[in-house]
DNA sequence: AGTGCGACCCGAACGC
DNA sequence: TGCGTTCGGGTCGCAC
């Protein structure tokens, strides 16, 4: 499941591996993955290059001289890069062939991530992009900023963390823990958040997606073959998963309800 | 506008 | 053993 640090794994690894060598070629296995056209995705892509891979919360943003490739790794994609004479396997649905005779694969067990090509130009006012909020450890993102945004929200704060327009980048298994870092309950309506709670959430935010990054970076070892790309970073969650089992701080058993129908972890102690 | 929830997917885990 | 069922993840789109 990549979330955040692995999505900036994934763009430092491929970064080293795939610029500047020539596309020749696309082949699509399952449509429905790429959002724009399909005929115009193939056309542009063959004969260019990737120059730079960025990324905008949990969009990776490949580079190519007239063009920008948006890939959402949703929940189980994972590129790989592989010879062209390797045969294709089961959940492999995009596949770019580089001039080399080797392959950036695109694998995706539940079909979920998607693509999309557009024109450089058009990068600003892409709604994928434009929607973003800020990124932990942006200096903008500020307990004035928080509190701006939670004024008005009824909802849960684990809710409203997991919205990309406010925060970009925290999935579910990272609210759960940053909210077990900054001591709130997960129920507690957004609009009832304090500004100390903001600046616990923003420097727990920055802090876990900060490690979560390092461990991913040293777990990640190749994209050729193997698909065993789980990080250590699991190793360091301290509620997540964790169910039944003593709170790391004060000994509570951890528990799990459904919040938006999402799994929600936290320590009824701590986070009262 | 804000909110709630099903749909999209399919393998793993679970219940019988 | 072998069925059927449930669950999980992020995001979108539709209904209220």
């Amino acid at each position: 499941m990549p979330e955040i640090a692995e999505v900036e794994t994934v763009r430092r690894t491929l970064k080293k591996q795939i610029l500047h060598k020539r596309i020749k070629d696309v082949k699509i296995y399952y449509e429905k993955m790429i959002e724009s056209d399909i005929k115009t995705f193939k056309n542009d892509l063959i004969g260019d290059e990737f120059i730079d891979i960025k990324r905008r919360g949990k969009w990776l943003i490949f580079e190519l001289n007239k063009h920008y490739l948006l890939s959402h790794l949703r929940m189980e994609g994972k590129f790989f890069l592989k010879n062209s004479s390797d045969e294709v396997v089961k959940h492999e649905h995009v596949i770019i062939t580089f001039n080399d005779d080797t392959d950036l694969r695109y694998h995706d067990t539940r079909k979920f991530g998607r693509m999309n090509l557009i024109k450089k130009e058009d990068l600003e006012k892409t709604e994928c992009i434009l929607k973003q909020g800020l990124e932990p450890g942006d200096k903008n993102l500020t307990p004035e900023y928080l509190l701006n945004k939670f004024k008005n929200k009824k909802l849960p704060i684990k809710t409203v963390l997991l919205d990309q327009t406010i925060i970009s980048g925290l999935g579910n298994i990272y609210v759960n823990e940053v909210l077990f870092y900054a001591k709130v309950n997960p129920f507690k309506k957004a609009s009832l958040v304090t500004k100390e709670e903001c600046l616990a959430i923003i420097k727990g935010a920055d802090e876990i997606i900060k490690e979560a990054i390092e461990m991913g970076g040293t777990t990640i070892k190749s994209y050729t073959s193997s698909l065993g790309v789980t990080g250590r970073f699991q190793q360091k969650l301290k509620v997540h998963k964790r169910e039944g089992e003593p709170c790391l701080k004060c000994g509570a058993k951890i528990a799990n309800q459904k919040i938006g129908g999402r799994s929600t972890y936290f320590c009824p102690i701590c986070q009262k």
